[in-house]
DNA sequence: ATGGTAGCACGGCTA
């Protein structure tokens, strides 16, 4: 099964793009983020057409996530759990079943966390956006521990709005007082990891080099200018299942493209 | 220090 993530930056103006990838990469499912839309005003057409079912988790302007699936779409759930006044739309879970193996999907856009204030001694104060981030990511982190109980194949992909290493920055140091970068988040990201996940691109993949993300200005694509911020997440036993993970970056050279392209992995299930 | 680009939706926020 051939499973994949996607950050569209906006599922009206993406629609084409969206379409001629799927048409290409044909995962047999796909999570979406920043669909920027409400889920009735989301164009299921564009998806349902080619043969994928289709769950949304929609909000008005902002946010937003999906699940296309070839498979039939179980058990979906919207929303991370830890904190109820929390209105963003930016977790969708569901099941699906593959010839061997059934496996649980989470769908996420971790928030971005600029602006960051700094204090008088330069370092990151938790307050405002990036508060939210570090929270954000501690409700993450015991929704995974619950779902790692199970014993059963788990992947988490999405938009993580995390630059886990140097190496994932074309210039880190650019990145240095930055929410996708600060120590806190990479540490809080790091904390994940350590519950027993294995970053699939990383698994194929050493070195530096490889970007998920290219600003849209000052010609950041052309100039290489890019971060791996998008990753697909295995837990142990999905981890045993990985045959082969991607970057289709040549998404990003393409007519009206999102600033993230696509990644995806092959799991014998 | 600022501005560079894009999406949603039509003003200003988010990234």
């Amino acid at each position: 099964m051939k499973i994949a993530s996607f950050n569209i930056n906006g599922i009206k103006a993406r629609a084409p793009a969206l379409r001629r990838w799927l048409e290409e990469a044909a995962p047999d499912l796909v999570v979406l983020q920043e669909i920027k839309s409400t889920d009735d005003a989301f164009p299921r057409e564009v998806i349902e057409d080619l043969g994928y079912n289709l769950e949304t988790h929609g909000q008005k302007g902002f946010n937003g996530v999906a699940i296309a699936s070839k498979h039939p779409i179980e058990d979906v759930t919207r929303g991370l759990p830890g904190d109820p006044e929390d209105a963003q739309a930016r977790w969708i879970e569901a099941t699906v079943t593959g010839a061997q193996h059934t496996l649980r999907v989470c769908g996420l856009y971790l928030p971005n966390g600029n602006p960051v204030s700094l204090g008088r001694d330069r370092q990151p104060v938790a307050e405002g956006k990036y508060a939210y981030k570090l929270d954000w990511m501690a409700r993450m982190r015991a929704r995974a521990r619950e779902l790692l109980r199970s014993e059963t194949p788990l992947v988490l992909m999405g938009d993580f709005n995390i630059i886990p290493e140097a190496q994932d920055a074309a210039r880190p140091e650019a990145w240095a007082e930055d929410a996708l970068y600060l120590l806190p988040s990479r540490a809080a990201f790091r904390e994940m990891m350590h519950l027993g996940f294995t970053d699939a691109f990383r698994a194929r993949y050493p070195g530096p080099g490889h970007y998920t993300f290219w600003d849209y200005q000052a010609g950041a694509f052309e100039r290489n200018d890019g971060i791996r911020i998008d990753h697909l997440l295995l837990d142990p036993h999905a981890a045993d299942l990985l045959e082969d993970c991607g970057i289709d970056a040549d998404t990003r050279a393409g007519e009206k493209p999102s600033d993230h392209v696509p990644i995806w992995a092959r799991l014998s299930l």
